[in-house]
DNA sequence: CTTGAAGCTATAGTTGCTAGAGACATTAAG
DNA sequence: CTTAATGTCTCTAGCAACTATAGCTTCAAG
């Protein structure tokens, strides 16, 4: 059995994080020793490292508490768990659309710039007078968030 | 003059985030009419639009908060300016990059999935199991935020 | 003159943690 | 066996950048 700070070097996860997991109810409330600290064992390890992993992919814990709770019935059809992933895959494909334009744009912004004063600042400018843009990036549909 | 409500509308921004921009100084404190409600001329709203157009292009508050310092002294260099811009920049990169990398898992993680049970479901499998992975994704060093 | 929309303030909620305070537990050295 | 250092406990508050709610006042149209 491992301690907190074990669980958490680990997997990789802080431990006020893996806390904060347990208080959200996205790992089972912990086992405790003699002296009120948590215990851990090999399932809540896996269970972390499935969280951690799925994070670093970009999901959020909404999503990820569902996947859990799939692969908590074997039995059942994958057709859910497939329909986070086209989900996130599709929200991932999305910020990348974005994030392309706005690196355009931002180049655009620089190269131009002069390097004199900020009168005559291209950055400045630019972003007083929408314009000068080359692309619409107004009235993002979605969030950038991630 | 215009109401809290017509500049929203006139710049795209929702009559909340105004005052809580107002509330946090981005922008100065309005005008207002004998009924106490804010009135906005013309400089408001240019500074509006820049704030606007910034976030739209990804900077923070912060960020926009030191550019707009930055215009209100136009004979200064615009060395400060074009630093803001071209952090900017290569924060958008290194989200491009991390991005792609994510998609390309996402992809891989989403074509395997042959859509049976649950119990070989390859999403549900490559989460749980990171070396299942073609990148290595994991300890990002900076978060994906935007 | 009435009604409904728009405005006001103040507070709390969102996501996914992170940081701090102050108290108890455990471990390693002396 | 004691002490010191670390680790853990709970609880609360903070971060960005808004968004939502409640309960009020003001304004514009009919």
């Amino acid at each position: 059995m491992l301690t907190i700070g074990k669980l958490g070097e680990a997997a990789g996860v802080k431990v006020p994080t893996i806390r904060y997991y347990e208080q959200i109810g996205l790992l089972p409330e912990a086992e405790r020793s003699a002296g009120n600290q948590r215990l851990y064992g090999r399932k809540a390890m896996e269970r972390l490292a499935f969280i951690r992993h799925a994070r670093d992919l970009g999901f959020t814990l909404e999503a990820i508490r569902d996947l859990l709770s799939l692969s908590d019935r074997p039995d059942q059809s994958c057709a859910a768990a497939d329909a986070i992933a086209r989900a996130q895959l599709a929200e991932v494909e999305s910020r990348l659309a974005r994030l392309t334009a706005l690196k355009a744009e931002l180049e655009r912004m620089v190269v131009q710039c002069a390097g004199g004063k900020i009168a005559d600042c291209r950055v400045i400018e630019v972003l007083g007078d929408h314009s000068l843009c080359a692309t619409d990036h107004r009235h993002p549909e979605s969030e950038l968030a991630q």
